[in-house]
DNA sequence: CCGCTTTATGCAACTAGTTGCATAAGCGTG
DNA sequence: CACGCTTATGCAACTAGTTGCATAAAGCGG
């Protein structure tokens, strides 16, 4: 239900083709609503039969070029539109919890090292939206829409700095679990 | 590729009818796996079909009647296998975070009132976290399986912690913006 | 100018999750 | 005992997202 929502706002901040969102995908957008080339390319061709966004005129509309598109005023408002509306949030699904709660039940073996990965994976994630923030979010630069774009960033960068903190703890519970070394057992690791 | 598991899961801790699983989906795993009961029944359907669990011998086995599954030894392989092997982490997507992104460009019209419902729904939550954690995780209940899924539940209570501090920030930023009466115009909020 | 890589767009098939509805037994109550 | 309510299981159709592959032009090096 978001992702036509996702591309109308990459679009108003900047007229792009398929491959041009694909790639900002990858390293803004998508970091809270990630999307492959082929959902964009779909999207888009739903968007324009919807008289929401069109093609920008190519000088020669081919194969192999480049495709830009813009907003049109009815995807404007539709965006509008769903920004204001009430919506419930989804229900999350988290693996890495999943496999803790198994864990609990038929034993940890070799799940502290896909933790530690995790906890790195995380850790050069925050890096890059520490980068990005002082990139773009220099002391003095809040006007309104700097604010807002800057309280998502935030929203990124703690949302990272609680994962790191929370897997640092469990790795130190791990350090405390009777012997990790048997990983063979299947039954129950009760004390 | 969780499902199943989450279910093995569950169905280890007790064994249940589809009708229990989905209860306790809804109060438990569910919070970091949820799933409704169709694709409950039918992946008992799967995993039964697999030999990974099976119907526990009832009484008449009839239309109307609870059905309980058990986990057979190939069931619980299965699941200390996927719980043991490296995961990459699921890209997240965040329509409350989109829809910030949106205002930037379409104006926060609408907005406010939604995240204050969040943030409403967000500390029902938290509340209902504690509660488990006072019940089910009093001092001294500090076995192996307790610590683990007390780490699980705790990851739940921060995660709430931080989400009702990002919302309260992010109403405070929006109090700051300029008149936010002025819900008409679709244009950028530049100042 | 031939083959190789990169850029760019897209189809088809698949997996996962959601929604709406159907079926049937058990249980209470006027 | 007929009616409605709850419990319990399940099918079918749909929406969203993923994976693998196909196509074609542009650029580049020998």
């Amino acid at each position: 239900m978001s992702l036509p929502h996702a591309i109308l706002t990459a679009l108003l901040e900047k007229p792009s083709s398929g491959l041009e969102l694909t790639r900002r995908f990858d390293k803004s957008i998508g970091y809270f609503w990630s999307a492959t080339h082929q959902q964009i390319y779909r999207e888009l061709g739903k968007l324009e039969a919807e008289g929401l966004i069109r093609a920008l005129p190519a000088e020669q509309p081919a194969r192999g070029q480049k495709k830009a598109y813009e907003v049109l005023p009815a995807g404007r408002a539709e965006l509008a539109r769903w920004t204001g509306a009430p919506q419930d949030p989804k229900p999350h699904r988290d693996a890495l919890l999943l496999r803790l709660r198994a864990a609990a039940v038929v034993g940890a073996a070799g799940l502290e090292a896909d933790l530690r990965r995790h906890l790195e994976l995380h850790e050069r994630q925050l890096t890059e939206y520490r980068e990005i923030e002082r990139r773009d979010f220099p002391p003095g630069k809040d006007g309104t829409e700097d604010r807002l774009r800057h309280l998502v960033l935030r929203a990124g960068i703690d949302l990272e700095t609680f994962w790191i903190q929370w897997l640092g703890h469990a790795l130190s519970e791990f350090a405390r679990l009777p012997d990790p070394g048997e990983a063979e057992r299947t039954g129950e690791p009760r004390a």
